[in-house]
DNA sequence: AGCACGCCGACT
DNA sequence: GTCGGCGTGCTC
C-alpha cells in the first residue's frame, strides 16, 4: 500500500509582491524524515523550472490544489539551520504588522543563512608508552628524520598537543602524523570547536551588593514573574544609579528558573567594557551577536544556542531572533534609543517585536533607561507598564552641577571662539588638576552645507532636493552619493564668498590644541573609528588616562564609566532642536541628560557646561536640572495638544515616482475615500498628500500622507486597505513605490 | 524576479 | 522567408 502523501507549503526566495505567497510542493519519500518547518529547501520554480531556494512554512498530508500540478522538492539545503516554527509565525506577524513581503520578513527573522565550515580542533597524543616513544625518537634521530624527532620530543611530556601547532609551529608534516596514527603510535581526537567572539582570561564572578532600592526592584519583579504576571516593566534609573546591577540580578533569577534571556543594547554600546562586565558575572553562558562578527562566528553562536551552551544572548535589535527554547526574559537597555527601530523593511520596532515574542513564549519584558522614551513613560503612567525608579546614584557619586552658557551673550561680549568663557576656564582648571574632560558635539540634524554669504544661495543636489555637504575639496549628496568639485563662485550671484559651514570634531580638536597646546586629546567620530577595534581602543586609552580630553559625537555619551572625568562640555546643545520633526525636544533632552551624566561617576564631584543659543528652551533647562519628570510633563502636554505619538499613533505612507504630476494624481486616488471606510467614531485623520520634506531623491519625487488615530489597529487596517487597493490595479500602480512607517522616528 | 511565449521589423 | 526586439503574464 502507498504511504500517505506529504506536502510542504513554502515561500520562494524572491522578494517581489507577485510571488510573495505560499506555493505547495510534494515532499519526496526520501526527504520525509529530514524535512521540517523552517528548513531551507531547493525547488524547481516557474516555467523554466529554475532552481530556487524556498523556506518551508507548513507541512501536511492534504492539499486543495490538484496534485498533478505539483512539483517535487528537489532537496534540503545542507547546513541550513532549521528555524524554530515560532520564527515563521513571527515573520507572518511582522509582515502583517509592518507591511513587508513574507520573504524579507523571514530573512530578518531567520538565523544566519550560510553554513560556514566547521572549525575542527584536533588534538594529537601518544598511543604508546613514553618509553616506546623515546625509542622511536632515537630511531628517527638516527635516520635523520628531524620532523619526527620534534614530534616525539613535543609529545614526550605526556600531554596532548594541537594538530595545528604541530604542523604549524613545529613544521611536522601532516602526512607524518597521519601515518603514525595508522600504525597505532599516535592518537588523534577531533572536537568541533566554535569560533568564540568572546575571549577573556578572568572569570572571577563579579557580584556587587545591591542597594535596598535595587534589591526591592529585583524582588518585586521576580515575585510578579513567578505569580504569572507579564506586564512589561520599565526601569527609570538616573545615570549612575546602577541599572546594570538590577539587570544582572534579574537575569540571574531567570537562569535559576531554567529560562534563557535576550539582552538588547544599542550596537554602539556593545563594547569590550560591557561584554566583559557580563562575562565576569555569567561566564561562558553568555554570547554576543553583532554586525562586527564574521559570518562564521555568527553561525557558531547560533549552534551554541541550539546545543544549549548559551543562556544569555547580548546584542542589538537583531539579537531578538535568537532561537531559544525556553525564553524567560527580554531585557532592553537604553530603551529610548532610536536604533531599536529598523530602518529597513520591515521597519519594525524592537520593543513591539519583543512584546509579541513575549506573548507567544510566556517571557517577560523589561525595559530600562535613564531617559525613557515618551512612549514608554506614557504607557507606564497609563498602567500598561510597571514603573520602577532609581533616584539615587550609587556609592559616593553625586549628580554633576550643571551650568548653562549663553552663546548669544558670549558673542555680544566679543567671544568668537567655540568655547564660552565658563567652559574654557573650567577646562584650564581640570587640566591643571590632572582630571579628565569630555567634549561632546551634538551633530544630530546638521550636515555642513555650502552657502553663499552674499546672497544666501544654498547649493543643492541636482537629483535630490537636499543641500550638498561640505567635504574637503568636494561636495557630496548624502542621499544619492552625487559628488562635484567645490565651486569657487556662487552660481547665482557670482560672489566669491561661498563656503561650507564648519562645525566638526576636527575643528574642535584644532581649537583645543591651539588653546591648550600641552593637553593630550583623543577624538572619536566616524573618521577615527573606521576599523572595528578602533572604538574599543580609544575608550581603553581614555580609561587608562592616556589622554586628558576626549572629543566626540553621540558615540561617547553611551553608558561608559570614566571615573576621572569631572567635566563634560556640551558644544552646540541646541543643534538637534533644529531638526524638523516633533521628536526634536525629546532627542535633545535625552542626549543632554546622558551627556551630563558622564561627569562625576565616582567620588570626585562632576560638572557639566551646556553651551547653547537657546538657554530658555525647556528641553535644555530640564536637562540641566536633570529633571525627567518635569520634561515629560511639558513635552507630553505638547504632544497631546498637537496630536502626536504617543498620544495618538501615526502611519506615514511615502510614495515615490518619476513623474511628479502622475505621482500626485496617484496619491490622491489612493487615499480617496480611505477615511470613509471606517465608522465615524473610529475614523482616522488623513493628512496630505504633500511633498515630503525631501521632495526628491535620486530623481524620484516623494509624496507623503500621514494617517492619524489613537488606535494602532485602525492604522494597521488602513495599511491593509491601501495594499489591497494597489494590488487590485497592479498595472496602473507600476512605477510608483509605497512605503509604510508606523510611528516614524524621523521626518520624510 | 526571471523566464517563456508571442507578435512585429531588418537581415542572410 | 527567418532572427530577434522586448511587451505581457505566470509561476505550486
Amino acid at each position: 500500500m502507498k504511504e500517505k502523501d506529504c506536502f510542504a507549503r513554502v515561500i520562494i526566495d524572491i522578494s517581489h509582491e507577485s510571488v510573495d505567497r505560499m506555493f505547495t510542493y510534494k515532499v519526496p519519500e526520501h526527504l520525509r524524515d529530514v524535512i521540517s518547518v523552517g528548513q531551507c529547501v531547493s525547488v524547481p520554480f516557474g516555467r523554466g523550472n529554475t532552481r530556487r531556494q524556498a523556506y518551508v512554512t507548513q507541512l501536511g498530508d492534504t492539499t486543495d490544489i490538484d496534485p498533478a500540478k505539483l512539483k517535487e522538492i528537489e532537496g534540503i539545503e545542507e547546513g541550513e539551520m532549521p528555524a524554530l516554527a515560532r520564527s515563521i509565525g513571527l515573520a507572518w506577524w511582522m509582515k502583517n504588522r509592518y507591511g513587508s513581503t513574507m520573504i524579507t520578513a523571514l530573512k530578518t527573522v531567520l538565523p544566519v543563512k550560510k553554513k560556514m565550515k566547521d572549525v575542527i580542533y584536533r588534538e594529537v597524543s601518544l598511543a604508546v608508552s613514553e618509553q616506546e616513544a623515546e625509542l622511536l625518537r632515537r630511531e628517527a634521530f638516527l635516520k635523520g628524520q628531524s620532523g619526527k624527532v620534534r614530534l616525539f620530543s613535543a609529545l614526550s611530556q605526556g600531554a596532548g598537543i594541537s594538530f595545528s601547532y604541530l604542523t604549524g609551529q613545529l613544521a611536522v608534516s601532516a602526512q607524518t602524523i597521519t601515518s603514525l596514527e595508522k600504525k597505532g603510535i599516535l592518537k588523534i581526537e577531533s572536537y568541533q570547536s566554535f569560533r568564540n567572539p568572546i575571549r577573556f582570561r578572568e572569570k572571577e564572578p563579579e557580584k556587587k551588593q545591591l542597594t535596598p532600592a535595587q534589591q526591592e526592584i529585583v524582588e518585586d519583579y521576580l515575585k510578579r514573574f513567578d505569580a504569572g504576571e507579564r506586564t512589561p516593566a520599565l526601569l527609570h534609573g538616573i545615570t549612575g544609579s546602577g541599572k546594570t546591577e538590577v539587570y544582572m540580578e534579574i537575569i540571574e533569577g531567570m537562569l535559576r528558573r531554567g529560562r534563557q534571556v535576550i539582552v538588547l543594547i544599542p550596537e554602539i554600546a556593545l563594547t569590550y567594557q560591557t561584554v566583559r562586565r557580563f562575562y565576569r558575572r555569567f561566564g561562558d553562558v553568555i554570547s554576543i551577536l553583532n554586525s562586527r562578527l564574521s559570518a562564521g562566528e555568527k553561525y557558531d553562536q547560533l549552534r551554541r544556542v541550539e546545543q544549549g551552551q548559551v543562556q544569555i544572548m547580548i546584542g542589538p535589535r537583531s539579537a531578538l531572533f535568537t532561537p531559544f527554547e525556553n525564553l524567560g526574559l527580554i531585557l532592553i537597555d537604553e530603551e529610548h534609543e532610536t536604533s531599536y527601530k529598523s530602518d529597513q523593511m520591515p521597519r519594525y520596532h524592537a520593543k513591539e517585536v519583543a512584546q509579541y515574542l513575549c506573548s507567544v513564549t510566556g517571557a517577560g519584558l523589561f525595559l530600562g533607561s535613564a531617559t525613557p522614551s515618551l512612549d514608554s513613560y506614557y504607557k507606564a503612567k497609563n498602567k500598561e507598564y510597571l514603573l520602577y525608579t532609581l533616584k539615587e546614584r550609587i556609592g559616593e557619586a553625586h549628580l554633576p552641577g550643571v551650568q548653562i552658557a549663553d552663546l548669544r551673550k558670549e558673542l555680544a561680549e566679543g567671544n568668537f571662539s567655540m568655547f564660552s568663557r565658563p567652559l574654557s576656564e573650567a577646562m584650564a582648571d581640570r587640566l591643571a588638576r590632572k582630571e579628565q574632560i569630555m567634549l561632546f558635539l551634538n551633530r544630530r540634524g546638521i550636515a555642513g552645507f555650502v552657502s553663499c554669504k552674499s546672497c544666501g544661495e544654498v547649493l543643492k543636489c541636482p537629483h535630490c532636493d537636499v543641500s550638498l555637504s561640505d567635504h574637503k575639496d568636494r561636495m557630496i549628496c548624502h542621499y544619492c552619493g552625487y559628488e562635484t568639485p567645490k565651486v569657487k563662485r556662487c552660481p547665482a550671484c557670482d560672489s566669491p564668498y561661498i563656503y561650507g559651514f564648519k562645525a566638526g570634531t576636527q575643528q574642535i580638536e584644532e581649537a583645543v590644541q591651539k588653546m591648550f597646546p600641552a593637553a593630550r586629546v583623543l577624538r572619536m567620530d566616524a573618521d577615527t573609528t573606521r576599523k572595528k577595534e578602533d572604538y574599543d581602543k580609544i575608550l581603553a586609552a581614555f580609561t587608562a588616562q592616556e589622554a586628558d580630553i576626549l572629543i566626540g559625537t553621540q558615540m561617547i555619551v553611551k553608558g561608559h564609566d570614566f571615573p576621572m572625568v569631572t567635566l563634560v562640555g556640551i558644544l552646540a546643545a541646541d543643534l538637534s532642536l533644529f531638526a524638523s520633526d516633533f521628536t526634536a525636544p525629546e532627542r535633545t533632552f535625552q542626549l543632554l541628560t546622558q551627556a551630563v551624566g558622564r561627569a562625576g561617576r565616582a567620588e570626585r564631584e562632576g560638572e557639566a557646561i551646556i553651551q547653547t543659543y537657546q538657554p530658555e528652551h525647556f528641553a535644555i533647562q530640564r536637562a540641566a536640572q536633570q529633571d525627567y519628570e518635569g520634561f515629560y510633563e511639558e513635552e507630553i502636554a505638547d504632544r497631546e495638544m498637537m496630536g502626536f505619538p504617543p498620544v495618538v499613533h501615526l502611519l506615514c505612507v511615502l510614495m515615490t515616482g518619476e513623474d511628479e504630476e502622475k505621482l500626485i494624481a496617484f496619491a490622491g486616488w489612493l487615499f480617496q475615500g480611505l477615511a470613509e471606510v471606517y465608522e465615524k467614531p473610529q475614523r482616522p485623520q488623513v493628512l496630505g498628500p504633500a511633498p515630503a520634506s525631501i521632495g526628491k531623491i535620486k530623481d524620484r519625487y516623494r509624496q507623503v500622507v500621514y494617517v492619524k488615530s489613537p488606535d494602532m489597529q485602525v492604522l494597521i487596517r488602513a495599511k491593509d486597505l491601501l495594499e489591497m487597493k494597489v494590488e487590485k490595479v497592479k498595472k496602473a500602480a507600476e512605477g510608483f513605490s509605497l512605503l509604510f512607517d508606523f510611528d516614524p522616528i524621523s521626518g520624510y
